[in-house]
Order: structure tokens, then C-alpha cells, then sequence
DNA sequence: GTTTTATTCGAACAAATGTGCTAAAATTGG
DNA sequence: CCAATTTTAGCACATTTGTTCGAATAAAAC
């Protein structure tokens, strides 16, 4: 629908706003882009316009608006950790939540509490917990587990006697010794909770 | 150091920048704030602009730029409510915070949760509570109260035999009773911790 | 090869827009 | 009331900018 050359303009607008802070105009497209008839960016700008990827208002000068596709500062939101799969596949994304700090969101998702291990760190069933995959759990953090590989579980690391458990934070529960069938996803760096 | 009819122009701009997804022109600020001369925009702009509020670009059509104080989506963090001041005094602002949820702002701001009245609940200390201050807080929610035009806390609201108390969850302290020292200011509608 | 379609160019035009200058009016400070 | 400062206005000008038209070129379809 779109050529490689609407893709490429509709990319430099992009980068243009998010650098100035204002859309580019005309002329700055056409040397941006590499054309040098004004008339061609026009060409491309209407049929970015009717794919729906660009908006402007007629003949106001830089008053081209895209049409956000994903927004910023947006992560993915984990439903279950599927067998198998280590996640982040599309199938389990069941919505996203922008998450407070950082502009980088690769490493980041987040993943829905279900059950009460963590219930005496004030982590409740529901709650929404953001996992950096990229930092690693040392003795004493709480991190994402995959158990199984099925089962994915949130709870403490810690050293004892030169082992590392998971240690829940719930009387109820026991912990767990790590060994191969537990396998450490992120860290776990935020939590939300909506009421 | 900032005119009323600059902070009229730089409120202008934020509004139709934030409706129109580009500045306005010197002329759109014209009729926008009530000026017939586009040299009395451009007095204010510059005004304005040595006072760090805006930039712009020379001879260049709606590149105007407002120098962000709050970003979208960001909300207010507050320190501790200052006495007799009813919240959101600048001077109170400690940071901001985003919230998943919601375009709208204004009505929202967040607060550090200071003590542990709530830590069955899981909501500890240095804890974010956001709050609504366009929600009535009712029976079992959990609202932040201003008492005594000083302290800011984070409590239950619960109606015992017809009468209202700020329930804490935790069992070291004790119920209080609603009076006219106790000032409700919103609701509790999510929270967020990071690790 | 021919036709059709998509893309590009160049130039010119009109409108939108930022800027500069001077002077008047309003406000403030004494 | 007077002087200094701030704010506003009006107008003219140069530039930026979006738009339009016609034609040339390139790519794709037949």
C-alpha cells in the first residue's frame, strides 16, 4: 500500500518531530529525503494521508501530524507464561501500561501477579509487576521465575548455606530450591497496582 | 518576571498544542489570547523565551516549543502537604510520575506514602499512591485525608454504625473517627513501588 | 513493444508567517 | 502630576511555505 519511499518520509517526519519538536515542512522533507521537486513530497504526503498514516490541515505550514501507531514509554503486558515458550511471544501480550521511568522498553515487561506467595511484601494477586529481563537477580531481590517451563512465578532469591532458593513471602508457602527446572527471567524493578 | 499575559500566551500554546498537535502561528496567538498586533505576540514571545519558558526558531513557521515543565501523561508528585495550602503549590512538587492510564491529568496527582498504617494492605512506605481528587471517596475505599490542615494520609474510609472512621490497616493503630478536622482530598486509584 | 501506472521534476503563484519599525496607550513608581 | 517602563497597535516587508499545473522519467502490467 505504502512504497519505500512513503515508509522513508513518514520515518523522517518522525525523527524530525521527536528532534525539534515541531513537523518538518515541505522543503525539509524534500532535502531530507533526498527529492528535489516539492510537488513529489506532496504526491507521497496525500497518499501517506489516505493510508490513514499521516494527518495535516490545509494550508497551515508544518501542521503535519502522525498518527501514533504505538505510544511511547509503553511495555507489553504478560498474561500467562505459556509452555515452552519463553515469552514475550505475541499470542501472550494481553495489553500494554506505560511504565514510569526509562526510554528504553525492550527489556521491560510486565507481567500479572496471580496467587498470594508474595502477599507479606505487599505484592497482591492482580497486582502488575515490571521485569527488566536484562538485570540479573542476585541474593535478595525479587525476580521472575519460570518453573517448569510452564508455570511463571515471582518470588525472592536468596543464598542460604551456599544455595539459592526461591523464598516466598508468605508463611503458607515453602521455598524452593533452585535447580534445573527453574529458570530466572528478569528482575523484578516496579510494581502498579490499579483500585 | 512572567507577565499574566505571558502565562495567558504560554497556556495558549500548550492547549492548542496539545489539541492540534502543532504550535500555533504568531497570528493563531493573536486572536487566540485577545491581541489585535502580532509585534505585541512577538514582545511576549520573546519575553517568554529569555525567561526559559519557550524556544523557537528563527523565521521559521510554528516552531515554537514549549520547554516542558510537566510532561504529558505526567502527573504530580507531592512531597508533604504543606498546612493550610490545599495541595498542588508548585513549591510542593518534589517530581512526576507516569500513570498508565488516562489522558486526562489534572485531576491527578501522586503522593509518597510516609508510615506503615497500611502495610497489611500492601502499601508501604515510600510507596506512590496515585490520587483522584475528582472521586468521592466512599464506604471501603481506601482515600487520601488531609487532618488538620497539615498531615496528609492514606486510609480506609469506613462506615460503622452510621458513622464514618479512617481505618488503617495495620493493627498498631487505631480507627479515628471522621470530624471537621478531617478533610477528604481523593481517591486512591493505584499505586506504585519501585524496587 | 505498448500501454498503464507510479514517481519525479521544475517552475510559478498565492497564502501564511515571522520580523522590523514607529508610535500610541496603559501601567507603574516617585 | 510627571517620568520611566511596560504593553499594545498598525503597517509594510521579506521569507517561508503549501499548492497547483504540466511534463518528463521510471517502473510495472499487458
Amino acid at each position: 500500500m505504502v512504497s519505500d519511499k512513503q515508509k522513508n518520509i513518514l520515518n523522517f517526519i518522525n525523527i524530525f518531530v521527536e528532534k525539534n519538536g515541531y513537523a518538518p515542512s515541505v522543503r525539509e522533507i524534500c532535502t531530507g529525503v533526498g527529492l528535489k521537486s516539492t510537488s513529489t513530497v506532496q504526491y507521497h504526503i496525500e497518499k501517506l494521508i489516505n493510508s490513514g498514516y499521516l494527518q495535516k490541515n490545509y494550508k497551515k505550514s508544518r501542521a503535519l501530524t502522525v498518527n501514533s501507531q504505538i505510544p511511547k514509554n509503553k511495555i507489553p503486558i504478560l498474561g500467562e507464561i505459556a509452555a515452552g515458550s519463553l515469552l514475550m511471544a505475541e499470542e501472550n501480550v494481553i495489553g500494554s501500561v506505560n511504565y514510569p521511568h526509562s526510554e528504553e522498553t525492550t527489556e521491560l515487561f510486565a507481567l500479572s501477579v496471580s496467587g498470594d506467595s508474595m502477599i507479606d511484601e505487599g505484592i497482591h494477586e492482580k497486582d502488575l509487576v515490571i521485569i527488566d529481563k536484562s538485570l540479573q537477580i542476585k541474593n535478595g531481590d525479587i525476580g521472575a521465575f519460570l518453573i517448569n517451563n510452564t508455570e511463571g512465578t515471582i518470588k525472592f532469591l536468596r543464598n542460604i548455606e551456599g544455595k539459592n532458593y526461591l523464598v516466598p513471602a508468605n508463611k503458607n508457602y515453602k521455598k524452593i530450591q533452585v535447580n534445573e527446572n527453574i529458570q530466572p527471567i528478569g528482575k523484578v524493578v516496579s510494581l502498579i497496582r490499579d483500585m
